[in-house]
DNA sequence: GTGAAAGCGCTAACAC
DNA sequence: GTGTTAGCGCTTTCAC
């Protein structure tokens, strides 16, 4: 069942080794040979067990990646597909497959990371998340296995390879363009406070303002898990305040539409009563209404560069561990506007 | 490197293939035994190598996945993450791994079948989307590879398992929700014409209307992939028609959030002017403004059943090829309404 | 109930 | 340049 290497060896006249060797384009193999064995190859329609492989080889030609637990389905989802599209691209073209493994609590994703490693699976690992306290972390530090993470580590940062935007200026630059158009009165709407990335934006946030000699008020910042019910509440309340904010910094774009729909139910309007920064400029932030001011981190970019970083470090073990920074770029929309114009819809 | 099943029987005093058989929980090893080879194995650290097994095997268990080509990258981004939870639960359930492919082209995407056929590496496939003439299924027919589609084969319907809704119904049932509030110039806007889902889903739309005794204009109907720049265009030619639609049935939710922004350009507004009914329920047809009318396919539970499907017929290759209807539901929101309320805002 | 040995398909010394 | 051979780690007859 199947064609075997022997079959091929048999077909064109020479040993299974030879044939290996043309499948491996070894260099001192007569072209006249490599042409036979080729032939061969192709009149029995023969394709190599990666099992045997593997086996034979300890190496998979495989990557793991492995995402955050979906149990909260909403925040990252629009990430994913697109941080793939770039993993995709560049393990196609250097001929590696990928392996997924993902799960609905922090134990299951665990779980699957050990069966990549333990059971051989794959060379190495991309982390599409990175968070504070993650024993898939230390689990691959631990056994040197090879891994990339797509964010910033919270710990051993410099053994650790890693593709990140600079997110602190990011968000500093997003802030200011808020600040810029004369906002004063600005908060800060995060998601899940264990996320690295969450911490960095915030981090950027509160910078920016101490800059521009604005206060950092406490009561200007929502951290709930708003996509539920909690956050229909806090945004309300954001907005109770004495003195409401007339500027969102959301950390997500996703986020920046639910709450647009939040604000808009209480007759608050975007960006006429209150303008709004976002992160990540995803697809949807384009066609939505009022389309989003964010920053573009050029998520494709980061699959992409992830994704060589842990090729090279697969095929050289003693690669030093790297840091790539994607560069980000503001987008411009609708969504935010200079203070003075706040008003504008209802005059 | 890796302690080996070798190890684990010198250091439980058996041989190999008795540890072999007690990983595969063999009924004639005694209990003792058993025990004594667990014990060797915790303490070790024992973990199998499922290239090896693979190999003595022939199985993998792993599945494969494949995506359509993410060319296209707005129509079925969010679909993914969600049918992958589906698939995800039961793979992690039964413990199976899974495998992904993807590709910018047709022919990547077949290439990387391909891969995952010849190079044993995965025990059977699901396929994410349906469309005609597509040569991966014709492949996997002809080798009488294991796989299952997620949605309606448009050849061979009988030799292949697929998990789908009825979309036919589906959309009839939409359309006449229109239909219901006293639509009569409904148009439709679909996708790719090539995939079958957007076939059934039209044929849905005009067997309502004809049911409805409304007439079929061939002027209502938009097919560019008008997520591009054609869209735009084409919707704002639609309503410069005469007479101009009143209700919209589009064929995928990110699509009519792309729509209702169209519009409101235009200063037409959702639902006051038109009413638009959509599919798939993603999750953002929540939250955005309006929120979107649509029917609720469940996408998690296509995933779900797809895998369970699959994973019947990699253990009996006899099973016989099924088709598994999963249910749809209407779930009604703001952007469509009675037509007598139109011109609401403007009154 | 358990062991010995062959073999899954491939690669990688080591020969010549 | 190419063939021979010994594994990679596991499963699975076939003995006993």
């Amino acid at each position: 069942m199947g064609i075997t290497i022997k079959d091929v060896a048999k077909a064109a006249n020479v040993a299974p080794s030879t044939v290996s060797r043309v499948i491996a384009d070894h260099p001192r193999i007569s072209l006249d040979t490599k042409k036979r064995v080729r032939k061969a190859m192709k009149e029995l329609g023969y394709h190599p067990n990666v099992n045997a492989r593997s086996l034979a080889n300890r190496s998979t030609q495989a990557l793991g990646i492995v995402m955050k637990s979906s149990a909260d389905k909403a925040l990252q989802n629009p990430f994913f597909p697109e941080v793939l599209r770039g993993i995709s691209a560049v393990a196609h073209e250097l001929d590696y497959s990928l392996y997924i493994s993902t799960g609905e609590t922090e134990e299951e994703v665990y779980e699957g990371v050990q069966r990549m490693v333990y059971g051989n699976r794959v060379d190495g690992i991309i982390l599409l998340y990175s968070r504070v306290d993650d024993n898939v972390i230390n689990f691959l530090l631990e056994k040197d296995f090879p891994f990339v993470l797509v964010g910033k580590p919270c710990e051993h940062i410099d053994r650790i390879t890693h593709v990140d935007n600079d997110n602190v200026n990011a968000s500093i630059d997003i802030t200011n363009e808020l600040i810029n158009q004369g906002h004063e009165r600005i908060a800060f709407i995060g998601g899940d406070t264990d996320l690295v990335v969450t911490q960095d934006r915030m981090r950027g946030y509160e910078m920016a303002l101490e800059k521009a000699g604005l206060p950092v008020r406490e009561d200007y910042q929502i951290h709930k898990e708003f996509l539920k019910s909690g956050g229909r509440e806090a945004v309300h309340q954001l907005f109770q305040l004495e003195e409401p904010p007339t500027g969102l910094v959301i950390v997500d774009d996703l986020m920046s539409i639910g709450v647009v729909t939040m604000l808009e139910e209480n007759g608050i309007s975007v960006p006429d009563d209150v303008s709004i920064v976002s992160f990540n400029n995803l697809y949807i932030s384009e066609i939505t209404r009022p389309s989003l001011t964010t920053v573009d981190i050029q998520i494709y970019n980061l699959g992409n560069q992830a994704a060589k970083c842990l090729i090279e470090k697969v095929n050289n073990q003693d690669e030093p561990a790297k840091r790539i920074i994607v560069p980000y770029e503001l987008v411009r929309r609708q969504s935010s506007q200079h203070v003075s114009l706040n008003g504008a819809s209802t005059s």
